[in-house]
DNA sequence: CTACATGCAAAGAATTTGCAAATCA
DNA sequence: TGATTTGCAAATTCTTTGCATGTAG
């Protein structure tokens, strides 16, 4: 039992199909869209609805459980979070390929900002892209 | 006239209704998405129908004459290409409230992270958001 | 008990596509 | 002229909603 924002009592039960999508979640280790989430437990003979999925991952987002990512063609994407390991990407815009990028300072930074204008529960993403050397011309 | 990847003869024909996206996404000087430029568009008594926008806006960002983001709802924003005036949001996820964010810092850790990987023509998006203080728990 | 969760089907929102008619080069 | 573009409507894709039924607490 869990105290919200305005006193009142929470409730998040703990279903079946709750546990379902948690289990999935933690299985994959790494973003997955709701689809393919529910691909995966109804391929391993779990029974929840697609729409579960999404209600569930609403709440686990909303509950800050999970981080939530938008690919380029308009998909969340949800990972369960382990806030070690927070990292960006750096993609190239003419091949696609993609590094991780570890940003310690942008971090701290976001940090400071979020100070400085009184915003709390603070998250960010950083989308870093341009052409990487096999696309650049020579 | 411009040689594509294959070597064959690219179009790209200089419409009416091109040039009024292209008009348009230089009015707003920022981010819109398709949906709100069409509606700028229109109520400025321009006659280009949405899909059209959206092919115009398409054939914009695979020239990379425009970049292109999304929102947390999916939704795809885009702004003519400039460079200038560079800055970013922190946004309240309750009320929307937003304050704008000068992030010198971030330019320069971007502009070294590019470098070490060798990347080229950087351009990034950051998105911050979090609780704002009217918002917070008192 | 009962407030919340589920599942289905239908609704919504953003974007894409098919195709005939218009039009830039 | 001939390949692109346009515009409409219908189709897609991802996600949310309405509501009757189920169930955790």
């Amino acid at each position: 039992m869990l105290l919200d924002y305005h006193g009142s009592v929470s409730a998040t039960r703990n279903t079946n199909q709750r546990r379902e999508v948690i289990r999935a979640l933690e299985r994959v280790q790494g973003f997955v869209s709701a689809q393919d989430l529910h691909g995966l437990i109804v391929r391993d003979g779990g029974e929840v609805a697609l729409a579960t999925v999404y209600s569930q991952l609403k709440k686990l987002s909303d509950a800050q459980l999970v981080d939530v990512v938008m690919t380029d063609r308009g998909e969340a994407l949800y990972r369960h979070c382990v806030d070690d390991s927070h990292h960006h990407h750096l993609s190239c815009r003419t091949c696609g390929a993609t590094v991780e990028v570890d940003a310690p300072e942008l971090e701290s930074w976001a940090r400071d900002i979020a100070e400085r204008f009184g915003y709390r529960d603070l998250r960010h993403v950083l989308e870093l892209n341009g052409t990487c050397p096999s696309c650049s011309p020579h």
